[in-house]
DNA sequence: CTACAAGTTCAAGCCGACTTGAGGTCAAGC
DNA sequence: GCTTGACCTCAAGTCGGCTTGAACTTGTAG
């Protein structure tokens, strides 16, 4: 398997092809040479697009994924950053993991209405405290989208 | 503590006038009536504001927070409704623990570059298949709008 | 009574991550 | 050698959740 163009990265992948480009732009991905005005891409993006979208997946902006990966393979991917990166989403999970069970706790409670329960109230105060100041969760785009491209989802982002 | 001005408000909840300004005219929030031109608020709108952020903080968007809260009290915040969106949560929560985990073994792992880790690896191709058939998490704002709002965070969000 | 700080409206702007559309190029199959 | 459809570029649009600015009104302190 040798220069794949951009439709198959994209039908492997299931990124679309204009967030192909978009990714070039941005200096995510490069595309290794052209054939006429063609992309060429080495099928190691596939790696790298699996990366982002581990990225994406996990709340980070694509600048900070940019800065992760680092221009070429994945230097600046080092211990302390993905510490870094681990401890804010551990924070990111418990904040959630605490309205999880505060939806739990609020749809079983006897309580007539959810804000009569103490139990439910004193979930809402934590979270409504700490509200600004964990790390800030990624913007996913809206369900048509996800459809639109779990229609083109053929299963592998590469790997094995 | 009586009727409340919009200062009042954005002062005890940390939420800029304008963003209640706006949060009425989404039909989250409602006020009571108005002194010349100026919103009055019940104290209650101290409790649907802390409500919304746990909502804000779920990563729901204002509009399903705002069929869960129902325009009045919150009486469609029905039990089944919640148990589906603790579920949602709870399966954000599982994606963004594997990928801490990811994160945490790449910092720990000897190999040289993570991708040649098939620990990694695997936890990739987790993230990566998984990408789109998970909830969304919704849009927090930039880092900068979070410090901005802190300044004023004076602590309580109503509730005791 | 007057000044003014704080409120108001409405339209427009911003950010991130893309998508869409118009108009152009070109490699490959017949 | 010509058509065709997949690719290209560049500019503009979209969406959510707000913020900002200009122009205006008003309760309240002096």
């Amino acid at each position: 398997m040798k220069d794949m163009d951009i439709a198959e990265v994209s039908r492997r992948t299931g990124v679309p092809a204009s967030t192909l480009r978009y990714y070039e732009e941005k200096g995510l991905i490069a595309s290794i040479g052209r054939r006429g005005l063609r992309r060429l891409f080495d099928p190691a993006v596939l790696d790298r697009l699996a990366l982002i979208a581990l990225g994406r997946a996990g709340g980070f902006a694509l600048d900070e994924i940019s800065a992760m990966l680092g221009p070429d393979g994945m230097p600046k991917m080092d211990r302390g950053r993905l510490h870094a990166k681990a401890n804010e989403l551990d924070h990111t999970i418990q904040r959630l993991t605490t309205i999880r069970e505060a939806l739990r706790h609020a749809a079983r409670c006897p309580a007539a209405q959810p804000m009569e329960c103490p139990t439910f109230r004193r979930a809402v105060r934590l979270a409504g405290a700490g509200r600004f100041e964990v790390a800030p969760i990624g913007p996913f785009k809206a369900e048509a989208v996800s459809v639109t491209r779990r229609k083109r989802q053929t299963g592998d982002v590469s790997l094995e």
